[in-house]
DNA sequence: AGAGCGTTTCGGTGTTCACCGAAACATTCG
DNA sequence: CGAATGTTTCGGTGAACACCGAAACGCTCT
């Protein structure tokens, strides 16, 4: 950081000098309001919502919620899209969507009740849904424990898709190899505030979800990031990694360590 | 601690039916004011500062550190610890200094200049300073660069240590196979915001640090996060990892693509 | 004990900011 | 065109909150 310039003798305040953790600030002032906050949280489905429904979701009149927008798209953290009298919001990109995850997992409740059982819409939440652009929830965790399992996948130094990983995802038809190369990286874990467990996001997480929406595995219940594992999704991913009925809605398997 | 105070439910959302996104508002509130994003960024280089450094790091009155900092702690994002007259405090925990790593790296100044005009001070914790636990600067870039390129570290899926990379370890005297199995992951990747490249951090890069300062392989120079690399320190980069002194200034090594 | 220093509490000031209702725009549909 | 709908602009209000100085508190050292 270039902040500090020599500031060990002299105290040179008076004044603010320079800029130095005042981004920061600014940046983190986007999510220090509740109501941004809950339009962070709800775009973390990766998909676009229009001002209005995020209003009604917030519960706040639609001018105050166009105030915000204009916030959190100045701050960079959302990008609007206008189609006709609608304006359409998403999360600029993955790394906006990995720092609202991150925020929100850090904080979650700290004495966090193990059982929830909610109402029967957060239970099928709990059970399968997306995470921006992965696959989350009980859903997300088995599918991670059994690429874990069978060796696809590594984690006991980081988070990383092995060689025979690389190969069944190629057998899918996803090639990770052909990466762009880019900045964000090809495995990562994401830490849900739900399931306390890391499971699968990055380049791979994301291919993987969008895999499973294509063929078919799994499809989106209501309007909302919930999910819904299909007969044929079942099928594959007992075929695929051995999962069972039993893994998905979560009799059997208690606290594995 | 005395901790188990008023965390778990207040209750009192004031208007809110629900609470929601409130307690990640109330997370990103702690970071959303100058001064105490200011002091966080400060306390990134994992010591403990007292209350009155801070106020004149930050240029504002003892009083008002002093409130930051209840505020701070009272957050979880800091703790505390008196010792006379002094009041210490530090990042709560590795896991608080990720977030703020994360925070910082994403605020990073998008326009960023890229000639960065420096004081001797400015150049000193450029080529190297610690990170919260790690090494950083041009030492920690360099240093993960040739684990990379030596095969003890690999990044194309993540960022792990390879199974050279823990006997390497192991040699040094630090055995990662050991580690307490927490929450904190093996090996991380920081990206820091002088140096555009990531470094190793996690346990692997809190435990390299401890042993480079533990070995004597550099020091700390007055009183701040900068580093010296002592000549036992110089000839230990080259023998272990064929790092030369040039490497280390940065003078050859432009963009290595 | 008393001087010195770091820290905290208290009262008060000024600014920022989230919020709303009403009216103005803009777009789509009948 | 005129009605319905989604969004924005425009005051205005109220509540947080960052900040300071002064005084009080507590520890350390002479």
């Amino acid at each position: 950081m270039m902040d500090a310039m020599d500031l060990p003798a002299p105290a040179r305040p008076t004044r603010r000098p320079e800029h130095a953790g005042s981004r920061l600030a600014q940046l983190a002032g986007l999510l220090a309001d509740e109501t941004r906050a809950r339009f962070c949280l709800a775009l973390l489905d990766g998909r676009a919502w229009t001002a209005g429904e995020l209003a009604r979701l917030a519960g706040v009149a639609p001018a105050t919620a166009s105030g915000h927008l204009d916030k959190l798209v100045g701050g960079g953290l959302l990008t609007e899209e206008r189609q006709g009298r609608h304006r359409y919001v998403r999360l600029a990109d993955s790394a906006s969507a990995q720092l609202v995850e991150e925020l929100a997992a850090h904080a979650g409740p700290p004495p966090a009740p193990r059982s929830l059982r909610g109402s029967s819409a957060n239970t099928a939440m709990a059970r399968a849904r997306t995470c921006y652009d992965h696959l989350a929830g009980r859903l997300g965790v088995v599918i991670t424990d059994a690429l874990l399992e069978r060796g696809l996948l590594q984690q006991d130094t980081g988070f990383a898709v092995t060689e025979d990983g690389l190969r069944w995802f190629d057998a899918l038809g996803v090639d990770l190899t052909a990466r762009p190369r880019g900045r964000r990286p090809p495995a990562r874990a994401c830490l849900d505030w739900t399931e306390r467990r890391p499971h699968l996001a990055g380049v791979a997480g994301a291919a993987l979800c969008r895999h499973a929406l294509d063929a078919g595995w799994c499809e989106r219940i209501g309007s909302r990031r919930a999910l819904r594992v299909t007969d044929t999704g079942r099928r594959a991913l007992l075929d695929l990694l051995g999962i069972t009925d039993a893994d998905l809605t979560g009799e059997s398997v208690e606290a594995p360590a």
